[in-house]
RNA sequence: GCCCUCGUAGCUCAGGGGAUAGAGCGUCUGCCUCCGGAGCAGAAGGUCGUAGGUUCGAAUCCUAUCGAGGGCACCA
């Protein structure tokens, strides 16, 4: 679905053309949304001084030359060469009768796109941080598909490393079908506590548990098959607590996305010769480190990447730097995204600066890291828990469940224990996912159950309570035998745009696409969620100034149609947050 | 010390060079035999951290400065 402003802009290319001569052709039309009109065509200012004129004739001349038949009824020059337009009616029913559903409306120019999000740790709990960036990747995901972009997932979890020596000792201490080993699957950060303690308890002792530990790193990372076999039913553990976060988060991460660092491993050594024969990795201090240019350190010093430890080992530096060469050469990535916390930032800068340096990321390859800011508690912190333990995320995401449940349960025992618990769940977490959507995703935001799971402001439960509105008139509607085609799949027809509330209302409507297409190129949700908030308002202003099943059978159907457009805009763009929408509130 | 992200209404946040800076919450005022009031309409509330600069035009771009948070060599 075209926005009015999208289709303008070639016809007003066309008149300043037509004006001015063909050097202007692509000249930026300006054109903006406006609280004078409905749109407004702010390019007369700017060329004012190229085409030596003043801006209210230059504004005068683009008007003269302006195409707009059937398009605007007025087309008004204000202050010092705005050109204000209002549209005509029947061009907006045009529009939005020509909507399809849903409306999968591909951008131009289709990439290959690589989207590496969540990527939990292995016995470790997720904290609220991983949340945020499951969410918001998973989103980006949605839209980018839904522009038509080819997307791959990829959830890089940390699963390799000398904390797996230690993890592994301590798993076959404890025994396989211990009470101790289940907790990796539903407490992991107390499995790895454990696993911790022990090891700093014996760090001196010379054939203790620590010493065990780095003879089994070095085993693990030597291939040795025994130890390898542990190694991987211990991450099969964590992978069930990882899929269980998923599953009750609503996130299309699969097992089949899982490309850890573990399955770099090999590739290690080999990265690390090339980049020394490129002569971009030199040894210092006994690593070996790259020095891409404009990074200093704490003394002005030029700041390392270290790609092999001095002791010999990988660290995550050399791991993400095969990891975007693979995304690059194996993957045929065109745009790779680092859906990754904020604070991140100069290390993935660093990684794909030494990437550049060697080839391995060519000029034509976006590389982005989409900064993810911290949640905090209210104290203005990191969020964690009273006693400072990190904030257990399944009892996290039950509190907000349990909090939406109490509000159903109160005021809807019209339904079904059933239908309640449902809703609960996609309120619950729709609430969750909303508030970590809904602000820029670099800005950090304080966590409040409150304020995430009111009824009014820019939050889930708003958005699907339109939704559900208009759910339950379409649904009156049909036992009233009154309904149309409305709801049904297809072209819409027959929306007539009459009272300025349908107006607004249907404005906004024609703006879904050109916003889907923003959040694919600005990698911002909080767009959409602002989009949505919008479209929920001008619907509930709609709804109370416009009767519809009250109205004439006329008005009646179009109001029908008009609801049921909003209604599939709404559930088509809370799908794509991730969030479900509710039959009933 | 250097780098990153930010300073916008009492609070939480929008605002990718355009007219009088917006929304939600909170506060205040109206509207209830309402097609779901979990609503609607309206009001008050801001020298956009500060100071310069670029521009016809700056919350937005540049520089400096103050303040907050984060990062800066063998954890990832």
């Amino acid at each position: 679905m075209n926005s009015p402003a999208d289709l303008l802009v070639p016809r007003v290319q066309t008149a300043i053309t037509q004006a001015f001569g063909e050097d202007f052709r692509q000249t930026d039309p300006v054109i903006r949304p406006s609280q004078f009109a409905d749109i407004q065509i702010n390019a007369a200012m700017a060329l004012a001084k190229k085409v030596g004129l003043p801006p209210r004739e230059v504004a005068s001349r683009i008007v003269a030359a302006l195409e707009v038949n059937g398009i605007c009824t007025s087309v008004e020059i204000s202050g010092p060469g705005f050109i204000n337009l209002t549209f005509d009616g029947t061009w907006i029913e045009e529009l939005l009768n020509q909507a399809k559903l849903p409306d999968g409306e591909p951008t131009a120019v289709l990439h290959r796109v690589v989207v590496d999000y969540s990527s939990p740790n292995v016995a470790k709990e997720m904290h609220v941080g991983h949340l945020r960036t499951t969410v918001v990747g998973d989103s980006l995901v949605r839209v980018l598909e839904a522009l038509g972009h080819t997307v791959i997932r990829q959830n890089h979890i940390g699963d390799w490393g000398t904390p797996f020596g230690m993890l592994i000792e301590h798993w076959l201490e404890v025994g396989e079908g211990s009470q101790e080993a289940a907790l990796l699957v539903d407490d992991p950060s107390a499995f790895y506590q454990a696993a911790r303690v022990k090891f700093d308890a014996s760090a001196n002792d010379d054939d203790g548990f620590a010493t065990r530990a780095r003879r089994r790193v070095v085993a693990l990372q030597g291939g040795d098959p025994e130890t390898f076999e542990v190694w991987k039913r211990l991450v099969a553990q964590s992978k069930l607590y990882f899929n269980a976060i998923y599953a009750k988060l609503g996130v299309s991460l699969t097992d089949d996305h899982i490309a850890g660092e573990s399955s770099y491993d090999a590739d290690l050594a080999r990265l690390c010769q090339e980049l020394e024969d490129l002569g971009i990795a030199r040894v210092s201090d006994g690593a070996l480190c790259t020095f891409p240019a404009g990074f200093t350190g704490r003394d002005g010093e030029p700041l390392p990447l270290i790609i092999r430890k001095s002791d010999g080992g990988y660290g995550y530096g050399t791991t993400d730097l095969a990891t975007i060469r693979y995304r690059v050469r194996e993957l045929q990535a065109d745009r790779v995204l680092y859906v990754v916390g904020a604070p991140q930032n100069v290390h993935l800068r660093m990684v794909m600066a030494t990437a550049r340096e060697a080839g391995w990321l060519p000029e034509t390859v976006e590389a982005t890291h989409v900064q993810i800011g911290n949640v905090l508690g209210e104290d203005g912190k990191i969020l964690k828990s009273r006693s400072g333990a990190p904030v257990k995320l399944m009892a996290l995401l039950d509190e907000a469940v349990d909090r939406a449940r109490a509000v159903v349960d109160l005021s809807r025992p019209d339904l079904t224990p059933e239908e309640r618990e449902v809703t609960a769940r996609q309120v619950g977490i729709g609430a969750v996912k909303y508030a970590d959507l809904s602000v820029g995703h670099d800005t950090e935001y304080v966590f409040d159950f409150d304020r995430m799971l009111a009824l009014n402001g820019n939050t889930g439960p708003y958005v699907q309570y339109a939704a559900a509105r208009i759910r339950s008139i379409l649904r009156k509607a049909a036992a009233l035998d009154v309904s149309g085609e409305a709801g049904a799949a297809g072209t819409v027809v027959g929306i007539a745009v009459v009272e300025p509330a349908e107006r607004a209302l249907a404005l906004h409507l024609l703006e879904h696409g050109s916003t889907l297409r923003k959040v694919g190129e600005l990698l911002e949700p909080h767009r959409l969620c602002a989009y949505l908030f919008e479209l929920a308002q001008l619907f509930t202003t709609f709804y109370d100034q416009c009767p519809v099943l009250k109205a004439a059978e006329s008005v009646r159907e179009s109001r029908l149609a008009l609801c049921g457009l909003v209604l599939h805009r709404l559930i088509e763009g809370l799908d794509l947050l991730g969030i479900e929408t509710p039959e009933n509130m």
